[in-house]
RNA sequence: GGGGAGUUUCCCGAGCGGUCAAAGGGGUCAGACUGUAAAUCUGAUGGCAUUGCCUUCGCAGGUUCGAAUCCUGCACUCCCCA
């Protein structure tokens, strides 16, 4: 069942800017229609702060549409000058090809459950093939300079220090390029996007119109920051990734749980397909009872289950119910080593157990839960520091065998959140 | 080229001969409170060690019983006048 993408859009706060609006819905109008977003492979798995663009694909297959992702392996050699401050790194073609093939494959995992009709390109495949001289006579003609200096993506470097290179200023002819290649292969005019990316996608549709005088619609969102103003998805630790070896399946969730009140209704209306009247209803419970995180809770299952599955969830859900809970003891070494899988672990030999045992300061510190052995000692004096998830609060404390669970394995934890697994092998 | 100021522990910043591992703030870590939040409060914050020991105050020397503190040289930073 279709329904209308643009009140979609609109309804959930999801258009910053786009072209004629009347013309796009019409154009929509017409079932499988396709539509397009851009993914740059600057690394070999996308982070939440793709999610948005994703999950407007996603949605333009629920409104019986047809997405298109482009994976920029083209654009991708050259490096989007748009939201940057500086100029990029190039990366190397091996990198660049294990990164389509990641990102790839991870815009297919997500987009699948939503409609059978995707198409994942890659405008290397295309662009491969074009001359230099070629291009700039087809398409670098139709470009006046005037109207280049004037986006802001350019703008905004050339003001600052480092400038821009040549080879980054071109990148929005090969976006645009992109545009009018999709709308003659594929009948695609409508390219979607975040709000930065709004320079690149006039280009496309000015050059659309002076090419093949066509009619290409565009739509920005909103990019979506938190509250304080930092970027979605970026941790102390580091970024947000949708592929489980770089952030398992726990922190992912975790991630969402602990979001902001203020933060966590945008996100769910943004990112999740969880219906309007249902949100409404949970902005309500949570302004009453902000303690339960109803909210939170439903948009990390959302977004844990589209991007891990199933499996992926409950795995979440499972870490998540022992690391704040409770008793650890029962678990053997398989359930351990499944529930602890991103946290860092660290070999010592079985015989450190014998007779007096291991300090537990020396295992603090071999794991890296403490830099030296005086930070293990303050954090056990001030109560930070637990075995198995048992308080500990003698600093002299030494490790046996009976305080290993399962058969080889042991948990630590320093303060509330960190842990770290001991194997004695 | 001339004149002046500076370089302190993760950061900012006090200290100007012994009581200095070095005030204060930030950050970080831990605890309490709480909603696995925010704010707040408490404690800790060079290293090793069960009283104590060892290494730090730009670098290298020197004076002294004793220096982050005084002297000499070197390096770097900043300001003012040309």
């Amino acid at each position: 069942m279709s329904y209308d993408l643009v009140t979609e859009f609109e309804a959930r706060g999801l258009v910053h800017q786009s072209t004629d609006a009347a013309a796009l819905r019409e154009w929509l109008a017409t079932p499988s229609r396709r539509v397009y977003a851009g993914f740059d492979p600057t690394a070999d798995s996308l982070h939440v702060g793709h999610l948005v663009a994703l999950v407007l694909l996603r949605r333009v297959a629920r409104a019986g549409h047809e997405p298109v992702a482009l994976v920029g392996g083209a654009t991708g050699m050259i490096g989007d000058p748009s939201g940057r401050s500086d100029e990029r790194n190039l990366l190397s073609p091996a990198e660049l090809e294990a990164n389509i093939a990641g990102v790839g494959r991870q815009i297919r995992a997500v987009l699948a459950s939503a409609g059978d009709r995707v198409h994942v390109v890659n405008n290397a495949d295309w662009m491969r093939g074009v001359g230099y001289l070629e291009f700039l006579r087809d398409v670098g003609k139709h470009f006046p300079l005037s109207q280049m200096l004037a986006k802001d993506s350019v703008k905004s470097r050339l003001e600052r220090d480092g400038g821009i290179s040549y080879t980054e200023f071109s990148y929005m002819l090969l976006q645009a390029w992109d545009f009018v290649h999709l709308s003659d292969a594929l009948d695609c005019r409508v390219q979607i996007g975040g709000s930065d990316q709004w320079g690149n996608i006039t280009a496309g549709i000015e050059l659309g119109r002076r090419l093949r005088s066509r009619d290409l619609h565009g739509i920005t969102c909103p990019l979506l920051t938190k509250s304080d103003g930092t970027k979605m998805g970026k941790t102390a630790s580091g970024a947000i990734w949708l592929d489980p070896k770089r952030t398992s399946p726990y922190r992912f969730y975790q991630y969402w749980i602990n979001l902001d009140d203020a933060d966590a209704g945008r996100c769910l209306l943004r990112l999740t397909e969880v219906p309007l009247g249902e949100i409404t209803d949970l902005d309500t419970r949570r302004a009453a009872n902000p303690a339960a995180r109803d909210t939170q809770k439903r948009l990390a299952e959302e977004l844990t289950r589209l991007v891990h599955g199933e499996a992926g969830l409950a795995s979440a859900r499972q870490a998540t119910e022992i690391f704040f809970g409770a008793e650890i003891a029962s678990l053997d070494d398989a359930a351990l080593s499944e529930i602890f899988a991103d946290v860092p672990s660290h070999e010592f030999p079985r015989a450190s157990l014998d007779g007096e045992g291991l300090p537990l300061v020396e295992a603090l510190k071999a794991t890296g839960l403490a830099q030296t052995a005086s930070a293990a000692r303050r954090t056990i004096e001030q109560g930070g520091g637990y075995v198995n998830n048992r308080r500990v609060t003698d600093p002299a404390h030494r490790l046996t065998v009976g305080d290993l669970v399962g058969s080889s394995t042991l948990v630590l934890r320093s303060g509330k959140k960190s842990y770290a697994i001991a194997r004695f092998v």
